[in-house]
DNA sequence: CGTCTCCTTGAGGTTGGTCAAACCAGGTGG
DNA sequence: CCACCTGGTTTGACCAACCTCAAGGAGACG
């Protein structure tokens, strides 16, 4: 089943950013219209992803930046004796596979954490395009820094924080970016299973559950399953930020 | 004396990466000769940074990217609440500024652990080159990516890794990194404090010093101040891959 | 020779990991 | 409708790794 071509679809052929609502969010972030036109040109094409399914495997060839029009991944980092890490979770507006631009080979795994859809950007094409679009320039040169600056972030979290700090930080950081999508920024529904958070945040399963419900015993969060709404925000932000 | 202006030099208006031994290693990575000569007409300038002091602070306006030419630094960021940790070392050919391109402000604050030499590249021209020049575009591109790439290894180490592997990794990183700048694979000399080995890795002093002492006593590495070189290359290897 | 910074070493405590068992929600099939 | 299974999750007891606190050593510099 998994392998099953997937069938043409009428909205594969569509217009696609200047009709995006996620348009201030994407990588035509303040684009003109006329150069987001461009852009759209160039989108050959949208990608069904399912739950569970690869979007592109550490190693494989980088020929396509990929922008999430909706759903949401995970990309994790092995290496051949077995260690694998969560580096980071992506949801719709966000791009994936810039960490292959200069291997020439992804350099992390992307898998879907719900049934997905992305818009698939060929890079050859999109440097071409930058060329005489410097805002399309400057936008995937942002994007890429941000990706820096995330990933100073994690490493920061992972080299500072307590466990329970740790999962604070990332449930502020998860209801910031959903919260700029337009969703709630005191409840959100968990797409990842506790063990990709663990990963993610560098602990094992036991600890994250331990955590989640220490957190919830102080009524700083209250979790149902993969639903969790917060409290406390207040708290919360002040552990994150590495208060005691 | 921290303040003094530095003294005009004659070499800070000789061409620069046309006879720059480093040539292959930083930016100019495989451009063709002409491509080199209107990137030197760019480079107005350079500046020496010496020991201890700063090249830029985080939060500081972004206006140039740095290629280091001699010397050595780290980048540290830190939160409002005084937590603190070293993201990286940097040597020559190595690239300072990246993760500013986004926001404008640089994210972390460089300082030379010695004394030290850099390029500066005023990006807004920079930007405008690469227009020109997609080679150019296609090395900065890389540059970036590859600062992405190193990230996603930090993150792996951090949130995998036991003390031991991680100081076992540090140092494998390190001396591959200078053996490719020419000095030997087998022995170096630290630039940084213990302080900021431990706060690069997320462990502390004590621990640092624990475990190359550990590492001394197996007969892995052999240590004398600042001063390390390795016995069992192919242990440490095996250690730093996370081998138990 | 004193002082400063950096580093090492030891004793004891805390955090998070390991191992093992049980739980729970959602599906499947009788 | 219920028994059973499954994957994901929780909980407890125990332990190892790392941190904290405190003391002392070693080199550099005035």
């Amino acid at each position: 089943m998994s392998k099953n071509p997937e069938p043409l679809r009428l909205d594969a052929l569509q217009a696609a950013c200047a009709s995006c609502n996620l348009r201030e969010l994407c990588l035509p972030m303040g684009l003109a219209p006329e150069a987001v036109e461009r852009l759209d040109d160039l989108i050959g094409l949208r990608r069904r992803v399912r739950q569970g399914e690869l979007l592109f495997d550490a190693g494989a060839p980088f020929e396509a930046l990929f922008a999430i029009r909706s759903g949401f991944f995970k990309t994790t980092i092995g290496t051949e004796d077995g260690r694998e890490q969560v580096t980071g979770f992506q949801m719709s507006g966000d791009l994936l596979g810039l960490d292959g631009i200069g291997p020439g080979r992804h350099d992390v795994r992307a898998v879907a954490l719900e049934d997905s859809s992305v818009c698939v950007m060929p890079f050859a094409s999109l440097e071409r395009l930058a060329v005489d679009l410097p805002d399309l320039q400057r936008s995937l040169h942002r994007f890429m820094s941000r990706e820096i600056v995330r990933d100073h972030g994690t490493i920061l979290m992972l080299g500072t924080l307590r466990a329970d700090q740790r999962l604070a930080a990332f449930l502020v950081g998860l209801l910031q970016r959903l919260s700029r999508r337009g969703y709630s920024s005191q409840a959100l529904v968990l797409r990842m299973t506790r063990d990709e958070i663990g990963s993610y945040l560098g602990l094992k399963i036991e600890t994250v559950s331990r955590m989640l419900g220490r957190l919830q015993d102080e009524a700083v969060i209250a979790v149902h399953q993969r639903e969790v709404s917060v409290l406390q925000p207040e708290r919360l932000r002040r552990l994150a930020e590495g208060a005691d």
